[in-house]
DNA sequence: GGCAATAATCAAAGCGCTTTGGGGAATGAC
DNA sequence: GTCATTCCCCAAAGCGCTTTGATTATTGCC
């Protein structure tokens, strides 16, 4: 059943018929009403290849995928991805992953843009002055980034979590609590939120004369493995740190074993504060010993993110209005005082 | 630039310009150079929404992903895609992803496939006797599973992997090495994949004489959490199991936290074998005490179904032929022989 | 009653491609 | 020299929608 068939079994034209059905103002109530029904009881659904064609809208957004042998995706993006799918599903709008060479992923956005495939785009895990940003900028699609570059010479809307403030308030919590040497186990340094919270900590630290110096900061890709591995090279230092940051939950893991395996004990040796990012398959509370953390579940954002591209899709946002959400820190069994100076 | 400009530059219809550029036959060779020439030179591209509308192919694979508040994602999606979407980058497919309300499922599928928005779609986790694989039967769209359902009333095409192979063989190990109370952490049971486990290690004991009895099993979602309370009411049983086998590396986690509360020695009081579907940020070898396993790469699975649904778009795969791959099993430190009855 | 404004509708022209059904020129067969 | 092939190429008809530009009724106003 299509359009034509439609009006024609409705003696009408294709074009009030569309225009009923499209809600335009210039068709009688009557006619519209007759024509909704009609359609109903026909189970008529208009093409979208035919309607894509003819607006140029997909009704789609999209991510682009950097793939290949040796890239793996994010765990966290299972989860950014339910927030996002959630909403999308109440919005009738589909995600399109169109996977890109993980060294060229310039290529693929533009082809995205050319071919005019989705409606608008997201990017996510932005480095300093991202260049997929200034493209999409000058391409002109709506897009939101989630989380936030820097460097870059104009304004750009995204969604962020405080990641400075968060590891500044777990810094400074730490300070109080007496501890003089705090480390750093972050994500790859190429990345904006690793830069952040570094940052946080930094000036946490600063604040009361303390220093982070290069031998109490890692950065790697977030895998248990680099977790454990970061965690020993910090603690094998004398003297080692008496509390540790940490950027993930999974780093996390390997971080307790590294303590475990050292015979350090948390929290009366090592105090450990991690980032949360809500999986609903590891909880902080459930580490042997409950593991104090900032906390911002990544569903949401992906769900908010929907929200705002959909918004940018029907004319209902604009501008490059960044919002930054707050981040919890939640103390648990993980953080204790300083170990006195034995 | 599109065709109709590209072929008046040419001084040629768009007919032929089109043919030229698909490849048929009825074109002069010198022709065809001066077009695919002309093309590269000004970079035309043909606009996938037309092309879409005339021929109703989309370049698109399609997954219908399960959402709502209360629905996880599984972690296991990630790597599937890192496979399945490396593969897709290299033969121009894009993958989307149709949010559906988990409890109905169908009108998405039939939504999907009625607007062929996509050339072919993939499922996952099967159930048995799956609704979902009759609909695609029905409605005719090619598909492929990734796994497999039972209990349906005809073939169908699938790529799953050996599970009740390799629970057979790693109780058959740990039959071997004198256990006597094998206990199984499973995912759900309604998930093809869990009963494939549990009838494999099923006939595993029964063909020396063991049984497998309900308090030996613990089914659930597969998470740390549950790993852990599952270990729990399995090892506080009196007598309680020798060893326990694993359905997946993140309940795994949570089984290896239930014995060290409990002060069972791994792999002295406790053997271990768990399910490893190969995640780069978690590795079974990284444990504590290095955990045994079932290996089977979901990556490499999710780049196969994606070469399978690429066949069948181009017609080269045909039929119902499903394929099944062996899993390895990896033994480490976490199993040993059967305690002695102290 | 005459004229302009308003409401409701329609025919037709896109959107940019693929594909059908020919058709003219060159080639080969007899 | 004629007829049937083969080779290339083309005009035009879709695909199924939206949107432009008119066109016909209807209403309001003086």
């Amino acid at each position: 059943m299509n359009l034509k068939q439609l009006s024609q079994m409705l003696a009408l034209s294709q074009t009030t018929v569309s225009r009923a059905l499209n809600g335009y103002p210039e068709v009688n109530e009557d006619t519209r009403r007759r024509v909704m029904d009609a359609a109903r009881r026909h189970g008529y659904r208009p093409n979208p290849s035919a309607r894509r064609l003819a607006t140029g809208k997909t009704g789609m957004i999209g991510y682009i995928l950097p793939t290949g042998n040796s890239v793996d995706i994010d765990p966290h993006f299972v989860e950014f991805l339910s927030g996002l799918g959630d909403y999308a599903r109440g919005h009738g709008l589909d995600l399109v992953l169109s996977p890109a060479d993980a060294l060229d992923e310039e290529t693929t956005y533009r082809r995205v843009v050319a071919n005019k495939q989705v409606d608008a785009l997201y990017v996510s895990s932005p480095k300093p002055a991202d260049k997929r940003i200034e493209l999409l900028e000058q391409l002109g699609l709506p897009y939101i980034v989630h989380g936030r570059s820097e460097g870059l010479a104009f304004d750009y809307p995204f969604t962020d979590i405080d990641n400075e403030g968060a590891f500044h308030e777990a810094g400074r919590l730490l300070v109080q609590l007496g501890h003089g040497r705090i480390a750093l186990i972050n994500g790859q340094s190429s990345e904006t939120f690793a830069i952040f919270r570094e940052r946080g900590l930094r000036k946490a630290l600063s604040a009361s004369g303390l220093a982070l110096p290069p031998h109490m900061i890692q950065s790697l890709p977030m895998t248990e493995e680099n977790g454990y591995r970061a965690a020993r090279t910090l603690l094998e230092q004398t003297p080692r740190p008496t509390a540790v940051l940490c950027s993930s939950l999974i780093m996390a893991l390997g971080a307790v074993r590294a303590a475990r395996d050292l015979n350090i004990e948390i929290p009366a040796e090592l105090s450990l504060i991690a980032h949360d990012d809500v999986f609903p398959w590891l909880k902080p509370e459930n580490f042997t010993v409950p593991l104090a953390t900032t906390r911002s579940s990544i569903r949401l954002a992906g769900a908010r993110i929907a929200e705002r591209l959909a918004a940018r899709i029907s004319g209902a946002e604009e501008g490059r209005n960044g919002e930054v959400w707050p981040v919890d820190l939640v103390i648990r069994g993980s953080v204790a005082g300083a170990p006195s100076k034995a």
